[in-house]
DNA sequence: ACCCAGAATGAATGATCATTCATTCTCACG
DNA sequence: CGTGAGAATGAATGATCATTCATTCTGGGT
């Protein structure tokens, strides 16, 4: 027998950082087209062409593989807006209000699938406390930041009457809000639209800015 | 054997409709405890106090509890929201406004267990068009009743340069977004925090209104 | 060229769960 | 009272799924 009808997947050995990656990445995906509820361990596996066996050698368990994909999406979701925050390209105040919100609302950030993925764990945050640790930690950390800009605004514009952190809180949950709105109702709000209104919150705050 | 130490549960016949709330209220119940992923049909009987059996007599499967359950959350929630808009009690604008953030971010909407089930479904929607369909139905509805009491308060305050329909999606955003944070970082937002920055951002849109 | 540590496999196991349905029980009506 | 229509029960069934582990295979080291 030469060549098989099937094209004999050949085993292969690799380092165990990048099987992890890899598992995760089949977790993300299948996470947006199923659902949490129902991903099951055998869909995640085949989704990165591997045995059932493999996740138990690399995760111990589901639940682990869960946490480490929820912290591997967080990570990349606040690592994006503080390095914008923080960014050394932009040292003009505006500018960088800007990029944030275009990067929150950007195509990358905005996908469906990555959208469903968030939310798939927040829907869950209620029942499972481990989750809500994790999301916790990393939205403490952007929002600490997010402040610290706000208050960079305030200082350079003269603003009186506004709380750096309460505009904060209010601003991310708008975003937040926007997400929920883009992945529920995309009929009645386009992403260009999401923008727009993000600005549009901007600018009652920091007229001088936007 | 006269009295056994289990009270003996007497079975008890009642009409339909009767039955098909209770085990709704269980099922809310359940998934705020145990999340929608690992709500199971034996706790939700349990819940209610009734045999497994009941489930399939009422509602077909459990995919129809689920359903079924969505549509009184939604509708719950929308109903309390529009009744105010519509608000016969107060004819003043300015305290129609009030009514609804104070609906909105209350004691009833932000109990803990009732926002786990509202994100659980949400979580889902990416996976299952249904439940999209079930939640977009009513966002549409209380959109128009947001927009349209928010155009009123523009023509009364001679407000210029804003659009209704936009500022209604950016207030709803808001308050779904400190909802969620009122779920996941309860730690940094209190129900008076979440309450005045909905303040703040009404005030900055119709500052004579507010 | 050979070897073996340990990476990868997947059939088998046992646990959990939704759903079924034969049986029991209730109560409205005659 | 007595009865039957149909509401309620829960043990049994079969399906699905996470996890295990005996076995196979790979590739770096010698």
């Amino acid at each position: 027998m030469k060549a098989a009808a099937t094209p004999q997947k050949r085993r292969k050995i690799l380092p165990k950082a990048q099987r992890r990656q890899q598992l995760i990445e089949a977790t993300i995906a299948c996470i947006a087209r199923y659902g949490l509820a129902s991903t099951t361990m055998h869909m995640v596996t085949r989704e990165a062409g591997l045995s059932v066996g493999i996740a138990n050698l690399h995760f111990k368990t589901k639940e682990n593989l869960l946490r480490e994909t929820l912290r591997y999406v967080a990570e990349e979701y606040h690592k994006g807006q503080i390095d914008i925050m923080r960014g050394r390209e932009a040292d003009n105040l505006s500018n960088r209000l800007t990029a944030l919100l275009h990067f929150q609302l950007g195509r990358g950030v905005t996908q469906r699938h990555k959208m469903s993925v968030w939310f798939a764990y927040y829907g869950e945050v209620g029942a499972r406390p481990v989750y809500q640790k994790i999301v916790s930690a990393w939205d403490r950390a952007a929002a600490r930041e997010l402040e610290f800009l706000f208050a960079s605004v305030i200082r350079e514009g003269g603003y009186t009457d506004i709380d750096p952190g309460e505009l904060a809180i209010g601003y991310a949950a708008l975003i937040d809000g926007l997400h929920l709105a883009l992945l529920v109702t995309p009929r009645e709000l386009t992403k260009q639209n999401a923008k727009k209104i993000g600005r549009d919150f901007l600018r009652r705050a920091f007229p001088n800015h936007i």
